[in-house]
DNA sequence: TTGTGTCCCATAAAGTCCCATACTATCCCA
DNA sequence: TGGGATAGTATGGGACTTTATGGGACACAA
């Protein structure tokens, strides 16, 4: 499980160390590394290790083979991922498209979600969460029993 | 379950020893730690064990994808958490982020919550164990002769 | 050559492990 | 039943390991 969060630089090479924990829970999975892609609901990337991939295959496998929406999805989960080894110290390379699109700089934080994480620009981050633990204590009624 | 409270020393280094009832407690979940993670309703921490993650997965699952306050709750307990293993002797290390969200000082006190606990800084449990007593009181009729 | 990507090395800070000690609760036995 | 042996708990400190990060070296391609 992908639990936490915690910001990391990201140097002039485009390397950024992916947290322990992290690394952990991956390599748990059978590949050292990871697998990032765009976020289809902002301006951020999403990522996970490879099994969440194939957690996403079976959801696919459910649908039904001509819908249109199914083939939308595997195009942009397949077609948009990338697979990223760390190197000997933990870290990967983020390609250029990628840091791009999520508008990432200096520091980027990891925000763990579960099964997966997301990957933002520490500001960007930092203004969200503040937003988001509103929501989240205006919604806590509805993870009772705690 | 999380019976009792307990008051341990934090030390210089942000380690507590975790009272032992509550280890035994986490050990039959099958991980040798707790995960922790800052209150939604005040200035003290709660943690559980593993299977209580597990359990809020679960609960998180059966909402709509796109419910904007399950986004918000996952975000929060997820991305917020931390999984702290015990060393040899039982205890963690409170990240400075997680001391800090708390107040937590010289003491902590670990109270028992069922199927999760709070951890809060001494005195301020102290305080609020006044008021919790008299509310208590106020309500005993409720509970009736069993 | 210039840039891009990979690999390896160095280092400082943070985190983890191990050992020692004090204290307490429990058990055992004459 | 008193009292000491034993085991488990709580706590401090030092040593060691891991993590995060920057920079250099090398190879390949445009």
């Amino acid at each position: 499980m992908f639990l936490g969060n915690s910001t990391n630089a990201l140097d002039r090479k485009g390397r950024v160390s992916v947290p322990a924990g992290f690394r952990a829970t991956c390599e748990a999975a059978g590949f050292e590394g990871i697998v990032v892609w765009p976020s289809l609901d902002g301006t951020y990337l999403e990522g996970g290790d490879l099994s969440l991939l194939a957690y996403y295959q079976d959801m696919l496998d459910g649908l039904d083979a001509y819908d249109e929406g199914r083939e939308a999805l595997e195009l942009v989960i397949f077609g948009e991922s990338e697979k990223l080894g760390f190197d000997s110290t933990g870290r990967i390379v983020l390609p250029a498209h990628l840091r791009e699109f999520a508008v990432l700089d200096k520091k980027v934080t990891f925000v763990g979600r579960g099964r997966k994480f997301e990957i933002w620009d520490a500001d960007a981050h930092a203004a969200r969460r503040e937003v988001l633990r509103e929501t989240a204590r205006a919604n806590r009624h509805r993870m009772k029993p705690s």
